[in-house]
RNA sequence: GGCUGGGUGGCAGAGUGGUCAUGCAGCGGACUGCAACUCCGUUUACGCCGGUUCGAUUCCGACCCCAGCCUCCA
């Protein structure tokens, strides 16, 4: 068979950053480094979250179907990620430690056993490496020393800033328009100089008791969200890595951001590849937590679905675009989820797939991961 | 208000300048003692209005609507 075995076609992944389809190359022969933005353990992971997880494990997947050995790091959020806008917000650790009685240690450790218990469910492959914010204080700190002997910070009553302006090619990746931000700006900069400036690190309050909190050379307080990507991705992967992952939400300014400190205090890009899984859209609500309720695998599971539906539903439609969710396309997914399984059992060994077959599949899946094209020739089959 | 990205048949969701996505559902058959499972066949589509073209769902422009970001979100 495998003399037979024609040539597969090459890995072509979008990138956001220069919004189109590249033949994948990786930096370092046959190794890849895929860096992806993990969960904030303030509170239990929504489905929606999870689709973000399922499109990079079906990255990974791929990589390695194409022989790459994948280095795949995944951080863990425990601390810094604000709940309000950059001035006065807090952290959501802290809100959710209110409202789960936890202190903030014990919380992030309850909810990290939970996310891991998901992604199993849905058999998502562990990454290599998790990293957890809080277990980086030190290198976050010194990203940000670096940051301030290159004259990129300033400070303020309430923290380190990040001064934007003085990269020319801030936003590049969200194609941010800095003057329609202005114009549109619903909140004032406050202290800070610019729209676009954000928390390096967040000074606790003269008047806060904070679980959380560290001694740095600008004063007590903790690391703003964006650092602790720079800093981790850069020590598990290096300064420039192949690929980087997130949520859609994740461009205009979480990823803008890293991509600015690292910029700026390395002088190199982050990552050859940026990739980004698009929103699950629910027909009644807003798929937030913030609006206290959501959707959880274990509403699905507790509905009478198999997770792994879930998992299927997700890989019926592209990971760049939008999919609608709705118990009605659960009800249709799970039925051919049945179905596919009992074909499956009747294929036998994969060495007997007929190997067009799997060429065709190969094409579709090293299409920009198109799994909707994949699956219709596994039907085909 | 600014920026970014979308609108495909009952539902979900691919793709293409002129032949089929695919799955679920529906309809008609086959099989079965009945049913279920399975199999075969099959109906319904490209937001709206113009333009380009021999021909547009596919390209261009206006409009309407939706989503994302700008404010926490994967």
């Amino acid at each position: 068979m495998n003399s037979a075995r024609p040539t597969r076609p090459h890995l072509r992944l979008f990138d956001t950053y220069d919004r189109k389809i590249r033949d994948f190359e990786p930096l370092h022969p046959g190794r890849v480094g895929l860096y992806c933005c993990g969960p904030t353990v303030y509170h239990y992971a929504h489905i929606g979250n999870l689709r973000t997880y399922l499109f990079e494990d079906l990255l990974r997947r791929v990589l390695t179907l194409n022989g790459y050995e994948v280095n795949h790091v995944v951080n863990i959020t425990d601390v810094g990620h604000l709940v309000s806008d950059a001035d006065t917000g807090e952290d959501k650790m802290e809100v959710g430690s209110r409202r789960t009685g936890m202190n903030a240690w014990e919380m992030a450790d309850f909810y990290t056993a939970a996310f891991k218990e998901d992604i199993a469910r849905l058999n998502i492959l562990p990454p290599v490496t998790w990293c957890r914010a809080t277990d980086h204080i030190r290198e976050q700190i010194d990203f940000i020393k670096e940051l301030d002997s290159k004259g990129f910070t300033y400070i303020t009553s309430d923290g380190v800033y990040f001064d934007s302006r003085k990269l020319n090619n801030y936003g590049y990746l969200a194609r941010l328009d800095v003057t329609g931000l202005l114009e549109g700006a619903r909140v004032e900069p406050g202290e800070r100089r610019f729209v676009t400036d954000f928390a390096l690190w967040k000074f606790t309050p003269p008047d806060e008791n904070r679980q959380m909190e560290w001694e740095s050379p600008w004063g007590t307080g903790f690391p703003g969200w964006h650092i602790e990507c720079s800093a981790m991705a850069a020590k598990y992967l290096g300064n420039f890595f192949d690929i980087h992952c997130g949520g859609e939400d994740h461009i205009p300014i979480h990823h803008t951001n890293e991509i600015a400190q690292t910029e700026a205090a390395r002088g190199t890009r982050l990552a050859n590849f940026w990739m980004h899984g698009y929103f699950l859209q629910d027909d009644n609500a807003k798929m937030a937590k913030s609006k206290g309720e959501f959707l959880r695998l274990t509403t699905l599971e507790e509905r009478g679905f198999d997770p792994l539906v879930y998992r299927y539903l997700c890989l019926t439609g592209h990971y760049r675009t939008q999919m609608s969710f709705s118990w009605e396309s659960m009800e249709s997914n799970q039925v051919a989820l049945n179905r596919m399984r009992s074909a499956a059992f009747e294929w036998g060994e994969p060495g007997e797939i007929a190997e067009s077959y799997y060429q065709r599949f190969f094409e579709c899946i090293n299409d920009d991961l198109n799994m909707p094209r994949a699956l219709a020739v596994a039907w085909d089959l």
